[in-house]
DNA sequence: CTGGCTCAC
DNA sequence: GTGAGCCAG
């Protein structure tokens, strides 16, 4: 945690990315750490280049702020698991790129995956240098599933967060209310979090309104 | 979950 | 400046 806020660590990233298809990206990590013994993870950005007009190739991109900070084209992660403890159990590697720019919910994670060798090119870096020159893994998007949450499922986990920070009664109405907006239909999960948070808030207001009356 | 903004201290 | 408490996607 403490390294992850150090500046030489931190790249600017497009807001909605991050929070979106990025953050669906990272749950799906999450979630492989629930199936996988050991899971491995690197990210970083790239600044790639772009065909012109004219046909040549050239990289451009933003800087922002008084120091010029520069803004990478796009992201990268690389995510290697293994089945078991032993170390020659199973190992299964997926090596993304990503642009730094939003990407909505029509998107797959497959449609940006790419060889890990491509992407060392791209980067300049050789990564799991011991496993990669023999290539001793599988295609992690074939061996697991590389589904990111869809629309529904990312919105009720969204929802399901809320639900558990909420501290008002008319709150946690909100978000439920949203949901049922978005014609989204609470699962069992969701229901019973929703269910339970409001008789703990319910308790917690009753109590406080009859604390706040005089004598 | 990912974050930002406001305000009291 | 910092943390708490809100807010949004």
């Amino acid at each position: 945690m403490a390294e992850t806020f150090y500046l030489s660590n931190i790249v600017p990233q497009n807001y909605e990315n991050n929070a979106g298809f990025w953050n669906r990206l990272e749950m799906y990590c999450r979630e492989l750490t629930q199936r996988y013994e050991n899971v491995w993870v690197i990210s970083g950005p790239l600044t790639l280049p772009v065909t012109g007009t004219d046909g040549k190739k050239s990289v451009s991109y933003q800087v922002i702020g008084k120091n010029e900070v520069a803004v990478p084209t796009h992201l990268y992660k690389i995510v290697l698991v293994q089945k078991g403890k032993a170390p020659s159990e199973l190992l299964a590697l997926g090596a993304f790129v990503v642009p730094n720019s939003p990407i909505g919910f029509d998107h797959q994670l497959s449609e940006y995956q790419l060889d890990l060798q491509d992407l060392e090119r791209m980067s300049g870096i050789t990564f799991f240098p011991a496993l990669d020159k023999a290539k001793q893994y599988h295609n992690l998007c074939h061996v697991d599933t590389c589904k990111l949450l869809n629309f529904a499922e990312f919105t009720q986990y969204i929802a399901g967060r809320k639900v558990k920070n909420a501290r008002t009664l008319k709150a946690l109405e909100k978000i439920m209310g949203e949901l049922r907006e978005s014609r989204i239909e609470p699962d069992e999960y969701l229901q019973n979090l929703y269910l339970r948070k409001k008789q703990e808030v319910e308790r917690k207001e009753t109590a406080e309104s009859g604390a706040a009356k005089p004598g």
